[in-house]
DNA sequence: TATTGTTATACTCTATAACTATA
DNA sequence: TATAGTTATAGAGTATAACAATA
């Protein structure tokens, strides 16, 4: 966009981020884990341990919900509960091993799968492709891996 | 990537796809549909109307699942079922008014708040964005609305 | 009394299996 | 007999409301 962003502009960018949306969870390599799961995964790899009303509301599920999906994850040895020495009310939930396996096997299957549809690309389009990565880190950076809207 | 792509650039370039992916779908709007009910929508507003099971396959549901969501979009007044005057057994599901209004609506919603965080990067990020779209596009055309994995 | 998390209950969405209707 | 879709039933995941424990 440039500085001087259009409805047009808006549109465009909303539309392709659609449709990338919509190819990337087609990318999904299994039913191994729900979007939230695997989301909540995620966010404890890149960013640490974190109690479990954060996790709630970086998902945008209840604290209810969240309590069932860390009981989940830590039924099938993929993250664990940790107390707060601090505070005898918190929960502080990490990721363990099994989960960062996981999420590294998750990867791989994307990653083959994004690496043969971007072989069909030309040169142009993958190079502005990897250009644009460093400005979506950016992007990310600024809501932030446990912003809400 | 390069013409010659190395794990290291496939490994950046799905990791900053999930953060992407993740910011996307913290931006959707509301719990008014699931993603699969606006997938499904979205994908006859770009598309056109459908036979029901190549819905299901698109959206990598079972055939039992989306007779349910077209029932329910059926319900709710967002798409509507046809029949195919060749063949009685089929069932060509289109969108109605109200789901491209649905969908119009929850896209200046997403846009508004995408323009708000396009805003706080620099003119050079904002450039490399738009300038991948075309790209990512063409991505997405590759893999196709219908595709599977 | 407020906060953090859990339990209880109900609803939505999905899957598998069995069925109906058309080809 | 095969194909397109539906109905029946069960399970996962979520929300709201009520509760327990700690601050």
């Amino acid at each position: 966009m440039a500085p001087t962003s259009t409805d047009a502009d808006q549109l465009q960018l909303v539309k392709s981020f659609e449709r990338l949306f919509a190819l990337l969870r087609r990318l999904n390599p299994q039913q191994d884990l729900s979007l939230t799961a695997a989301s909540t995964l995620r966010t404890l790899e890149r960013c640490g341990p974190h109690r479990l009303s954060d996790l709630a509301s970086a998902e945008g599920v209840t604290q209810p919900a969240m309590t069932q999906l860390v009981s989940r994850l830590e039924r099938t040895g993929l993250a664990e509960r940790q107390t707060d020495p601090a505070d005898g009310r918190v929960v502080v939930v990490d990721i363990a091993d099994a989960g960062r396996d996981l999420l590294r096997q998750r990867r791989e299957a994307r990653a083959g799968k994004l690496a043969a549809l971007m072989a069909e690309l030309d040169d142009a389009d993958r190079a502005a492709i990897m250009a644009a990565l460093p400005a979506f880190d950016r992007l990310a950076d600024l809501f932030g891996d446990l912003g809400q809207i």
